[in-house]
DNA sequence: AATTGACTGTGAAATATTTCACAGGGGGAG
DNA sequence: CTCCCCCTGTGAAATATTTCACAGTCAATT
């Protein structure tokens, strides 16, 4: 009932026409059926219905599912690190704008702050807090080493931060309600090879 | 009761001494009835168990819960394209040693061969069928431009790979019996905004 | 205009997972 | 030595998810 949210990548990739459950089958390997009963969760109750017999048509389910999982409106991020993991990401474009928002890349080394070219403009680090909370940032991709994960995790969160994607292999101590999303490839490799094993 | 796959990390958090179900808990956010649950299935069915009524022994307990996810050999992996995202991982070292080795990397661009420095060799891409074969590397780190990655993970899977990290924003078509893993950015932000709308 | 085929929608059945509740058991304090 | 408290282990109950089966619908074709 929620994988819906990453039903959504598949479906957008690239393709024109309507999309079947079994299409997305094919693409994602999440069985048919579960896809349809998910998608009928967002029928109305007043009897209106998405799809049709010839499947669905991508224009209409993605808002619809945007909506109903909350993203149907913009959201400011900015990139804490800016070594190459997060100089990576700087030129990273969202595929459909008006989704997220890269506002800003951060850095304690101002050499680097000064030489990086980038879409979006750079400060040094202890502009971080001034920053965020001017431009109402509510995101933060975190790219700094594992030792200083902690504290400029805080300092983001004191700034107005709510949600935290993490490339630091570090567990983050942060309050209960901001969000953070742990990304450890070291995690990533070993679910792989799991999968592998089966 | 396969959540247990990401447990691992967090008991690994550097802490020494016994662990107990609500210590993983606080770390992790997972109810620490699960956690129980998913550790007992480790529990011979000859009476053996693992716990004691001071907590885990993560000595005992890792090594079991890497036994029982086939996650107690080593696999050869290489990265596959070495702009900003792949040169990060080069330096990327496995926390312990034995579970993944770092082999090779690749790139179409003989000048980033040439002038990047790691701690493993690197070639031109046009070796990766003879450098995977002849190592018998297991899993490739996809980490080169969205137009370039299926054919880069058919060259790999073609020499031998049977399980890709894939960077890339872009739902590859492999033969079913190899496995991957897709790490996209967006879809992340996404989680995380999802999480934070509850 | 009728027939065929492919697809969705959805209750009901089958599974899987999580939560509960409580029976041990061991260690430390007194 | 005994009591107390905090732990695990685990069946059973409560939920949640997935799978099944099939009715209904649209589109294209003859």
């Amino acid at each position: 009932m929620q994988l819906m949210r990453l039903l959504e990548k598949h479906v957008l990739s690239g393709e024109s026409g309507p999309v079947t459950s079994a299409r997305v089958e094919q693409l994602t390997g999440w069985p048919r059926d579960t896809i349809r009963k998910d998608i009928s969760c967002l029928n109305g109750s007043d009897g209106g219905v998405i799809g049709s017999s010839a499947g669905y048509d991508p224009g209409l389910l993605i808002p619809l599912i945007k909506k109903a999982l909350g993203l149907d409106r913009s959201r400011k991020f900015c990139v804490v690190g800016l070594g190459r993991l997060g100089s990576a990401y700087l030129n990273f474009a969202p595929p459909d704008l008006g989704e997220f928002e890269l506002i800003a890349g951060f850095d304690t080394n101002v050499n680097r702050v000064e030489i990086l070219k980038a879409a979006v403009p750079l400060y040094p680090a202890y502009k971080i807090a001034e920053v965020i909370s001017r431009f109402r940032i509510e995101i933060a991709m975190l790219c700094v080493p594992a030792g200083a994960a902690q504290s400029a995790a805080e300092k983001c969160v004191a700034a107005g931060v709510s949600g935290i994607l993490n490339f630091a292999p570090v567990a983050l101590r942060l309050p209960a309600k901001i969000e953070v999303r742990n990304l450890y490839v070291v995690d990533e490799l070993r679910s792989l090879a799991i999968q592998m094993r089966g």
